[in-house]
DNA sequence: TGAAAGCGGAGACAGGATCTCCGTTCAGCG
DNA sequence: CGCTGAACGGAGATCCTGTCTCCGCTTTCA
């Protein structure tokens, strides 16, 4: 039988360590992630074996949400509009928690990400296209800039992070604008090869 | 009288550090530099007091000739196309030299930042405002806002590296044509106050 | 040609993070 | 209640990584 205490413990440990993750990113220590849960270190080490574990199990959840943003922006009738939708949500999640965003560009843990990732993949190359079909996207964009959008966001929502929670907003409002179909001449450079998407995504990853 | 094999080593070593740098960013070890060079850590040590000297060393004139980049904008007549000329120029830079690009945005070395920073705030606010004035730019933008795209560019320019060496232009692009005057509404939340400028800057800046 | 300057790179040192160990505490059964 | 083993806490062992030093060996050049 687990004592009463043993799995309180464990549960303010996940929340530390979602809150932790969400302020400071991965670089937080699981000595931190103790401390703000009021616990040991040696607790945190009983309940889970090392700090990715309890990582993997914050993200989870985390990750799943932007999946179910995507299938939910898939029933917005107006294509333009169910993007950004899509943009609206997961911006705002990520914005929140430095953590979800650092794994969704490949900082974090790589496993977490592999798992995810071909689910939204499929849903934002439907959104891209649908929109792209109704002609409310530029003809000269691709797929493989919704990606580079999000990595673009970063360092927005970095600032929002130390500026103003909305921030982040102004400059997602801005790349949409561009978006759109425009009377602007060609955009200079073709879009990324569709096989460098993952390398989008990385982008900031340490690559000695 | 200094041997002339010492000077030739000092510097292999100021070469091997700009072409490191370059590439990898201020993430290079002073060991790496040496090696890359065909030298001794020892030799490299007897040249510098330390790796931030050597940084310096590299970073002067790099970041000199972004203030050279923005005073020959400012001599351009068209205030828009002065505007685009700076953002093409010092982009290029940056794209090529990641540690340049790390100093900039206050992951790098402060005090080289600090150096240099007051010369091109003024002067890329002058090109902001003349273009500003002429009606070139949307009227719900700021000039906080160019350094919030300087910021936003940061992933672009690692997508440059891994990807193709063009490919930042075509998100600098896409940030030009959503700054031009549109009939698109108003953005949705205001610009971030001027006093947070270095902030903006300093985006990624661990701050634990 | 020999002495002084320079070289090289193993390893001392520092900082920081992960994880372990064990004396102490306390939940919960009898 | 009182006992007992599961759970706790946190100091510190361990590992990793990067900076910088030290000193035996090599090279330059008067």
């Amino acid at each position: 039988m687990t004592r009463r205490d043993s799995v309180r413990n464990r549960e303010r440990l996940v929340d530390a360590a979602r809150e932790v993750f969400a302020e400071h990113g991965f670089g937080a220590t699981l000595d931190d992630i103790a401390r703000h849960a009021g616990l040991g270190t040696g607790t945190a080490y009983r309940n889970f074996p090392n700090k990715r574990a309890i990582a993997a199990e914050v993200l989870r959840e985390a990750t799943e949400q932007i999946a179910v943003d995507a299938r939910e922006a898939l029933e917005v009738e107006d294509p333009w509009d169910a993007l950004v939708q899509f943009f609206e949500r997961t911006g705002a999640r990520q914005a929140a928690d430095r953590g979800l965003y650092e794994t969704l560009t490949g900082q974090g843990d790589d496993e977490v990400q592999a798992r995810i990732w071909p689910e939204i993949v499929a849903a934002v190359t439907e959104l891209f296209n649908r929109a792209y079909r109704a002609g409310a996207i530029r003809p000269d964009a691709a797929v493989q800039d919704i990606a580079a959008i999000f990595a673009l966001l970063g360092p927005a929502f970095e600032m929002s992070r130390a500026i103003d929670p909305n921030l982040w907003r102004r400059y997602l409002a801005l790349l949409l604008d561009a978006l759109r179909p425009a009377n602007q001449p060609d955009l200079p450079v073709g879009p990324p090869p569709v096989e460098s998407l993952d390398l989008i995504l990385r982008v900031g990853k340490r690559n000695l």
